[in-house]
DNA sequence: TCCGCGATCGTCT
DNA sequence: GACGATCGCGGAC
């Protein structure tokens, strides 16, 4: 397989980073040698001056990852239990970031459904920030400031095929921004997250 | 099928 | 001491 998408990829504006992360495969390499991937379906995009986003209130311990270089892995923790993976965007000093909402599941299957404590169905195996980060076994203890554009790294993303079709609608699971048509997803996709916008699709 | 609620803990005030 | 970029279960219809 090609190189992972390099940090360039990461430099542009944090919107149009997210709508070129869609289509695009993220390959999990786990530490005995066996890969899980799945194209992303899926992304929140979180920038500067939006009051949902992490950094709005300054750096934190928890945040400072996203101030740094593009290309870096943000992990927190979300309601004490769920794990969300985020890909740092733009210039050091620049605190923005994309949400990975939902894969589809291509390769290790079997694998994720077992880290999801057995779920039949595999379109509810990744289709959540939550859900993915636990099928693919991505802990904030391994990943958080990880740089995802290094050859060989236990997580990497790979360019997609070809441009898919895009919709952008507002974000989920927030209480501040919720009016900003920040999410993007690919439609008619049955492995995006079920949870739905509070306002009309854009 | 849809909706409401409890779980659970790191982080910030 | 309160809350959150969520999830899954159980009950109503």
């Amino acid at each position: 397989m090609r190189d992972p998408l390099p940090q360039s990829f990461y430099l542009k504006p944090t919107v149009e980073v997210a709508r070129n992360l869609l289509g695009a495969l993220l390959v999990r390499t786990l530490s005995g040698g066996e890969t899980l991937s799945g194209i992303i379906v899926e992304t929140e995009a979180y920038v500067t001056g939006d009051p949902a986003c992490h950094a709005y209130c300054g750096i934190t311990p928890r945040n400072a990852v996203m101030w740094g270089p593009a290309g870096h892995i943000y992990v927190y923790r979300s309601y004490g239990i769920h794990e969300m993976l985020n890909l740092v965007t733009e210039r050091e000093g620049l605190a923005e970031a994309v949400l990975i909402r939902a894969i589809e599941p291509v390769e290790g299957i079997e694998t994720m459904r077992t880290a999801r404590g057995g779920i039949k169905s595999r379109f509810e195996l990744t289709n959540g920030p939550g859900k993915l980060a636990q099928a693919l076994e991505i802990t904030r203890a391994e990943f958080n400031g990880m740089d995802i554009t290094r050859p060989n790294a236990a997580l990497a993303v790979y360019e997609r095929a070809s441009e898919p079709e895009i919709k952008a609608t507002t974000r989920i699971g927030i209480t501040k921004g919720v009016e900003l048509p920040y999410r993007f997803l690919i439609p008619k996709n049955g492995y995006v997250s079920k949870g739905r916008p509070s306002v009309a699709p854009i």
